[in-house]
RNA sequence: GGGCGCGUAGCUCAGCGGGAGAGCGCUCGCUUCACACGCGAGAGGUCGCAGGUUCGAACCCUGCCGCGCCCACCA
């Protein structure tokens, strides 16, 4: 460590790359398989996608994650923080194929396995990158347990949990409508679809009867869909088509006839009150196809343009073919209205593309059994979510549940276990015998890998020492948006194939938004690199900014806040400073028995119980915030502006010393979880400590040293400096100038010379005329300012003084007065209440 | 359309039934022998609006206004 005497200050650029190199080497981050979840902790990381860069919300969850982790190792307990990466297939593949397009070639161009070894490639490259980060914000995961959702063992675990699923029927492969992805042209999943406004045109068109004798007007904002009717629907209570139901229409520009159909679906008081049907390319049509026996026929291909079913519209896109279908109604005056329609329409999450709904070969899964068990963990508390409310958003979901979509035509990805071969179909752990069998091209989608993530990546199937000794794992922290797509699914998963829930607390952290208030992201350009905050800040106060900005809701990203932990390290660093430079060589190890301690040292090791206590308190109840204040609070209040102050009259003896040196190792201690490099730096060089405070133990607390007596008198002291201080400095004298003072309080009795010396003022220098009495807790203290002091502005500080003692007085006198209150408040206010307004008029009589 | 949450000092946020708080910013003062990335002292708020419950409401209830997020199959 650099040499205490010089610098003024912690250098995290130069410390933090040093500790971290000296945590790694020493092994703590790494967790033996020894013991059971019960008595170990364990928690698995949100795995970050594989080529993901850090953004705030992987810091802050660091963040948090690491305080839990190194707060529970410091307990003492065996403590494990999983880490790996998601391959993330979509994600993935679209970067990589973006840089093939770059180079001028192609995923088809180079076909699936070249491809696949390229995207192996990638992640070789690149993969290390996220992880490297997290290391710089000191997280201290355990790095020689690194997984991977595509490595081996992992995919082990992917197909047996397929096959099991299978083989009792919960997955299948059906024809069924989907929500298609032309940006990544797969199938995706619910989940990954986002509804945005729109507005559309609402055409109103009218369909010919079959038997000419009039027709049926509907209303739709998608008329190139129309080409794959096969069904008109009504309202079957609907009086203005009671006649129709059971006739057939015709389907312009087709030819195509169709039923008049009835369902309950149909609003009557929407639109035209007559809807046309498609059960190929609208998801609820298609539910109306099922229920009545329609034909599904397809307009629209997986490439987005229009079949052959569509016939001189055929090989259009969409878009094109809208306008070319709404011009030949318009031609054959089958165009009734148009008008402009403001709505919501899906969107793919990732691609950013119009969803297309289309019938699809696909697999799915079904979640009817899976659920429930899902629910029964988070309702009877073996799951518990935090804060409470979001548990209402999970079990409203889960008890909503749908089939699940989990095949993807992505290249990227676990390829399913499944081999065709003419009409015979296998699924297996691994390629069937015999000649002939082709392995499905599909991929299962990320999450359904990513589901299985705090066992697998354990060692399940087998039952490994790493299962017994981690799993459950203890806390699982991540963000509102993945609760169903990955914590709901771990839920089912880990209850489904382990037995057991996977983790018994889940910790929703709050968004970071960007400093206007709108979403940190990259296409905004409002995202803010952590990184970079590191290389402004240091790792310690973007931590403890990130901490004291998570409260219970989304906040918006506060520089200041990360400025106030670098502040806070700054200070701990001086403060050390200060201890480390004065204390006696050779001190004690051990606090001095309290007896022989002085009232101000007792006054330290009280409030120092008190806050380990809370801030222990804190972490477990998820409480960061609060934690990360009350730290700064008890640092720059209680122990610098005013231990250390008071201390600065006094002798540096052995006693003196082994106190500020237990002070300092406890407050380093208990801060470490939060600012583990500059409370690991110091440690380096306090006395009295042994190995990396990484590994050191969390403070002891000792009720023993709770002394009340001491907290009363040097509240007291406090409290009359700061009036004193008040004083002088409304009355102008100068700083520097000490004044002639009597103590007339006997709380402060005891205590004089600290007073004295806090607010510099000297008992000998007493003399001549009275400049002013202040008042302080348990009586006054008369000073003699001689000319020292600025008559005006001490009458006009006097003048106002009194004013607001006056005005507090008929307040308390007020409230006194009322029956209501003396006669049904509690009596203990009451009392409190009268002592004050007693205390306040001899204020005003000493002034 | 439903659900959740938020509107408190110039800014970002705590507080959630008994005398309005923090950080930053602002003003005044201070080279006080750890720290001027510091220290001390201040200014600044009808706690979104309107009702209600209560002896007492920023805090509980109702309604309204504004903002955000999530869920949802009216073409």
């Amino acid at each position: 460590m650099a040499n205490l005497s010089e610098q003024k200050r912690f250098e995290p650029s130069q410390a933090e790359p040093r500790i971290m190199e000296a945590w790694l080497e020493s092994g703590l981050f790494h967790a033996p398989a020894s013991g059971t979840a019960a008595q170990n902790y364990s928690i698995a990381i949100p795995p970050p996608n594989v080529t993901g860069a850090l953004h705030m919300g992987h810091a802050l969850n660091g963040s948090i994650q690491d305080v839990l982790i190194r707060y529970h190792r410091m307990r003492g307990t065996n403590t494990e923080w999983i880490l790996g990466t998601d391959h993330a297939g979509i994600a993935t593949q679209t970067q990589v194929e973006k840089r093939l397009v770059e180079e001028g070639s192609s995923r088809e161009g180079l076909g699936r396995d070249a491809f696949v070894e390229r995207v192996w490639e990638w992640r070789r490259e690149y993969g290390g990158t996220i992880i490297e980060q997290f290391a710089r914000l000191g997280a201290s995961c355990d790095y020689g347990r690194e997984r991977f959702t595509l490595d081996e063992g992992y995919e082990r675990a992917v197909r047996q949990v397929f096959c099991d699923l299978y083989a009792e029927g919960a997955i299948y492969r059906d024809n069924y409508m989907v929500n298609w992805d032309p940006g990544s042209r797969s199938a995706i999943s619910d989940l990954e679809v986002e509804e945005r406004e729109v507005t559309d045109t609402l055409y109103s068109i009218a369909y010919p009867l079959a038997d000419g004798d009039g027709e049926v007007v509907v209303a739709t904002v998608r008329p190139e869909t129309m080409l794959a009717d096969t069904a008109v629907a009504v309202n079957p209570s609907d009086e203005r088509f009671s006649g129709l139901v059971g006739r057939r229409v015709i389907v312009p520009l087709t030819g195509r006839e169709v039923e008049v159909i009835a369902d309950d679906y149909v609003k009557t008081d929407f639109g035209t009150g007559a809807l046309k049907i498609t059960p190929g390319h609208d998801p609820n049509d298609f539910e109306i196809g099922r229920r009545h026996g329609l034909e599904e026929l397809t307009a629209i291909g997986e490439d987005g343009r229009m079949t052959e079913l569509a016939g001189e519209f055929a090989g259009l896109t969409v878009a094109e073919a809208q306008g070319e279908v709404v011009e030949a109604l318009r031609a054959q005056g089958l165009l009734r209205a148009e008008e402009p329609y403001p709505h919501t329409v899906p969107f793919s999450h990732r691609s950013g593309e119009r969803i297309e709904p289309l019938i699809s070969l696909q697999w799915f899964m079904r979640m009817d059994e899976l659920a429930p068990p899902a629910i029964d963990a988070v309702r009877d508390g073996r799951v518990r979510i935090h804060p409470e409310s979001q548990a209402r958003r999970y079990t409203d979901w889960l008890e909503n549940i749908r089939p699940w979509c989990i095949s993807r035509q992505l290249w990227w990805g676990h390829r399913l276990p499944v081999w065709y071969r003419g009409e015979e179909t296998w699924v297996g752990m691994g390629e069937p015998e015999g000649e002939g069998w082709v392995q499905e091209e599909d991929v299962l989608d990320t999450w359904f890998s990513s589901a299985l993530w705090p066992f697998a990546t354990l060692g399940w199937p087998d039952q490994t020492p790493e299962m017994k000794a981690f799993y459950p794992t203890d806390v699982l922290s991540t963000a509102r948006d993945i609760l169903f797509l990955w914590v709901a699914r771990m839920v089912m998963m880990g209850l489904r194939f382990t037995g057991d829930v996977p983790f018994s607390d889940v910790y929703v952290h709050p968004v970071i938004q960007a400093p206007d208030g709108r979403r940190m992201s990259k296409s905004l350009g409002t995202g803010i690199d952590p990184i970079d905050e590191i290389d402004a800040h240091g790792a310690d106060a973007v931590r403890f900014g990130l901490l004291a900005m998570a409260s219970t809701q989304d906040v918006r990203y506060s520089r200041e806040r990360v400025e106030q932990g670098e502040a806070l390290a700054t200070k701990l660093f001086n403060a050390s400073r200060f201890v480390l430079l004065n204390v006696k060589s050779g001190a004690p190890a051990e606090l001095p028995p309290a007896e022989s301690m002085s009232v101000e040292d007792r006054w330290i090791c009280s409030r120092l119980q008190r806050v380990v206590q809370e801030t222990g308190e804190r972490i477990e109840a998820f409480e960061f915030s609060r934690a990360a204040f009350g730290l700064y609070d008890f640092v720059y209040g209680e122990l610098c502006d005013w231990y250390l102050e008071m201390v600065k009259g006094r002798e540096f003896d052995r006693e003196l010393s082994a106190t500020l040196l237990h002070v300092l190792r406890t407050t380093l201690a208990m801060a470490h979880p939060f600012i583990p490099f500059v409370t690991e730096e110091l440690w380096d060089s306090t006395p009295g400590t042994e190995g990396l405070l990484a590994g050191a133990a969390w403070p002891q607390v000792d009720d023993a040293r709770l002394d009340p007596e001491a907290e009363e008198r040097i509240e007291a002291v406090i409290g009359a400096v700061t009036e004193l201080r008040s004083w002088r400095s409304s009355a102008k004298v100068a700083p520097s100038k000490v004044l002639g003072a009597k103590i007339d309080s006997p709380r402060l009795d005891s205590d004089r010379g600290m007073v004295l010396r806090l607010a510099r003022l000297d008992e000998d220098g007493f003399e001549g005329e009275v400049t002013a009495a202040i008042p302080v807790p348990g009586g006054t203290i008369e000073i003699t300012a001689g000319d020292a002091v600025d008559l005006e502005a001490q009458e006009r500080e006097m003048t106002e003084r009194r004013r607001r003692l006056e005005g507090e007085i008929a307040r308390a006198e007020g409230k006194l007065a009322n029956e209501g209150f003396t006669s049904k408040a509690p009596p203990e206010l009451v009392g409190a209440e009268r002592e004050k307004l007693e205390r306040l008029r001899d204020e005003l009589a000493a002034l």
